[in-house]
DNA sequence: TAGGCCATGTAACCGGTTACATGATTAG
DNA sequence: CTAATCATGTAACCGGTTACATGGCCTA
């Protein structure tokens, strides 16, 4: 899914502009599945409408810089239909949580509990973001996609609470060898 | 998380080569929340021996190519912790299908129905990978981590099943305006 | 005998981020 | 008076992927 996907994704469901796109993106409910920023979005959205899949219309704001809002065309929603219709891409989850948690035995048992604490105050945040959920977008599709994700969240978090003993119980126990090593650092 | 400190990870934990950690990171106990391919791989530990965090001999076997097996020195280990005890970065969803699954009203059913049968079976595929695990790593953290993916992939799939009927009852329902565009497709 | 696995590596490319430029307005 | 928010955009950079090269062995 690229960022040009993306853009149109959002503007089939309702008119905008890049500055909102990326809130959306980075602040409001797509920010749980996907990434991008105005260095991918305005170019992005330049090209759109070069290739006649958006147009786009100046709009002043009184104490505001103007907005330029971008509407698609039939042309635009019918590239992003046929895009729907292909077979997507698989899910990709990158955690450098997990990676740090494969190595609980080799971390400093703070360091890890530091780890920890910080991975559950996020996920209680994108919890917390879910339910306190401004509809910041009207799309039918939204609360299922809330919904799904916060099972998924909520079952992490209370796996973390419930089981951060045992990984705590493992930090720290392949380090004794670096012990001088790490003193001098 | 970049590739460097994904091979110094592997590598902190055993002795590997390129082959294996590629392996491990796609098909691999890595491979649900990180990603990396030859391209990244074999440079990344090029330049960990150059710099002196790792060192490497061949291996010989017969009727296979030699094998250039990687160990971590001191430096390496020092370098590694250093980067664990540093605060991680945010871990990272991306899924096109929970972006198709919020545009559910603008796709085909047919579509729509392919669509989420595609995940649960990746979903159900991951967690087979889970449970059919070999132990192809040695690390204490590995069953913690595995069973943290294994709740949340779980409680995912069943979420999947017990309600994809309402999103699949959304599909299409905006539509309609298009029906003479798409059937021209 | 075709294709897949083992195994290492490189070069071209590309998508996206970071950091910057600009500037008015409002809240603390 | 400072910082944040609104708002658009560009250019340099970078990390990583894709696709290729090489070649022996084993299985269908």
């Amino acid at each position: 899914m690229n960022v040009r996907t993306l853009c149109l994704a959002i503007l089939n469901g309702m008119d905008s502009t890049g500055y909102e796109i990326r809130k959306l993106v980075s602040d409001g409910h797509f920010s749980h599945f996907i990434d991008a920023s105005y260095g991918s979005i305005y170019p992005a959205l330049n090209k759109l409408e070069q290739d006649g899949m958006v147009t786009s219309f100046e709009e002043q704001q009184d104490g505001k810089p103007n907005r330029k809002v971008y509407c698609v065309t039939d042309t635009g929603r019918l590239e992003f239909l046929n895009a729907l219709s292909q077979p997507a891409q698989k899910d990709k989850y990158k955690s450098p949580f997990l990676l740090l948690a494969m190595c609980a035995e080799l971390m400093h048992p703070a360091d890890l509990k530091r780890a920890i604490d910080k991975q559950i105050v996020e996920v209680r945040a994108e919890l917390t973001l879910i339910d306190t959920g401004v509809r910041d977008v009207d799309m039918k599709g939204a609360d299922w996609v809330a919904n799904y994700g916060r099972s998924c969240l909520s079952e992490g978090l209370k796996y973390l609470e419930q089981h951060r003993g045992e990984l705590e119980k493992i930090a720290g126990t392949s380090l004794k060898k670096l012990s001088a090593l790490t003193a001098a650092e």
